[in-house]
DNA sequence: AGCAATCCGTTTGTCGGACAAAGATCGCGA
DNA sequence: TCGCGATCTTTGTCCGACAAACGGATTGCT
């Protein structure tokens, strides 16, 4: 019962389900600013009935953009409309690379570049407020002794340099690697001792070039701070081409 | 009608949503390889029933996952657990830096870090393939006329160059701003006749470089493309600080 | 037997309705 | 005016139902 003429002129036809098309009108009506940021979204039943479905459906396609970050619960019950900050994708990301099984020189040569960029740029952008900030991580890290601690705080600083760039293509970028630099900082800690000085003494003239808004001895600095990392893990006797992690320990 | 006792020995008690508890215990079945992908999703009823929930809960739940990439519908009916590559991400970072009116100068910071650490590391990955890829880009990109065209082969070659770093860690975090060059690419490409000349030439090298394995030679003739396009931008009379785009347009 | 049309159970997409719990709102009394 | 309970809304969840599409098994034809 095939059509006897043209060869192709019918194709499948493909159509999107409800749920689907509903939470793409959503969206669209956030992007395109009809609904802004901070906005509450109407009720489930007032979509229900401006969309001619039910609710149960318009539920669904909440959930996806829900999920997409567009829209959050805030204080108890309501949906707002929500601009996603360059962190919420974070997670994701980084859960991403995890899953690939992303090895540790992968990461390295991406920070390499990355955190004296955002040393660089952070010379000339920085902030007093961003730079009290940094002094006052360097002064938690000298007092601190935890190893748990010291990675955070060891992480937050370079978040805070990144930040401090004002670039929020390089903030994106740089975050999901800084996130995964975490187990192995703890490990490296771990089983050198030396480290935590070097890191101290990296930061501090890192930070001391910010302040005199010297960009190329902050990147520099930064970029030694990488090396010797580099350096340290190899000391550590760690491998840089095996993966982060392993999400399933071989059966 | 306080408690009497201590001060806030019982906190706030915050309970999650089913659809919550339910798209969590489903993503942690795939990260935890318990669903390895490419396998089927359980019917729903069968979840349902698993879960002790109802149909449409798990139906919620359902779409969360899907929306965060781990699910895909293969082939007309069912659901299939999907790793998700570094360029499904892509498309949501890209959207995130537009509504946060990210400049120009933002993105060409991090391009001119991460493009040529892609040639770098390209110089001594890529693969016969990745190079043979290449080669057909640069030789399209020679015949074609059209403006459109030939943006869309600039932005390819660079994604190839990424792809053949062979890291994923940066083939994540240019993806994006390599999108988002594409708009203001195409301005430039109009308005500066010499542009495509001096656009082939800078491939043309990089890729010669590439063949010969040459890492530096490779990362500077990019490097030197990024700072023509630079100069390209300011000659063509654009301004970098601006938005890239603007999705509202003033009141 | 080989192949094709067909039938039937399964699964998804969608709908109608229902109800409890938590917020939000309102109005009343102190 | 402020506090407080009653009432209305809204969300989260459930029950059940049904059409359409899909897949697989069955049947029929050659």
């Amino acid at each position: 019962m095939e059509a006897q003429g043209g060869a192709s002129v019918f194709q499948k036809v493909v159509v999107e389900p409800a749920y689907k098309a509903v939470s793409a009108a959503i969206v669209r009506a956030i992007v395109d600013g009809a609904l802004p940021p901070g906005a509450a979204l109407p009720t489930e039943q007032e979509l229900a009935e401006r969309f001619g479905v039910h609710r149960s459906t318009v539920r669904e396609a909440i959930r996806q953009v829900e999920q997409e970050g567009l829209l959050q619960r805030r204080e108890g019950r309501r949906l707002f409309v929500y601009l996603p900050g360059v962190h919420d994708l974070a997670p994701r990301a980084t859960r991403l690379l995890l899953l690939h099984q992303v090895t540790f020189q992968e990461l390295w040569d991406v920070a390499v570049a990355l955190e004296p960029l955002a040393a660089r740029l952070a010379a000339s952008q920085a902030s007093d407020d961003d730079l009290a900030q940094l002094d006052a991580n360097l002064v938690a890290s000298r007092q601190e002794k935890s190893f748990e601690k010291l990675v955070a705080l060891d992480m937050e600083f370079h978040a805070l340099v990144g930040r401090a760039s004002h670039n929020r293509a390089l903030m994106l970028a740089r975050e999901p690697v800084g996130l995964l630099y975490n187990p192995t900082l703890r490990e490296l800690f771990k089983r050198l001792p030396q480290a935590r000085g070097r890191n101290l003494e990296a930061h501090a003239h890192a930070l001391d070039a910010l302040h005199q808004r010297d960009a190329e001895g902050a990147a520099e600095w930064t970029r030694k701070h990488m090396v010797d990392f580099q350096r340290g893990f190899a000391m550590a006797g760690l491998d840089m081409s095996k993966p982060i992690a392993q999400p399933n320990p071989g059966p």
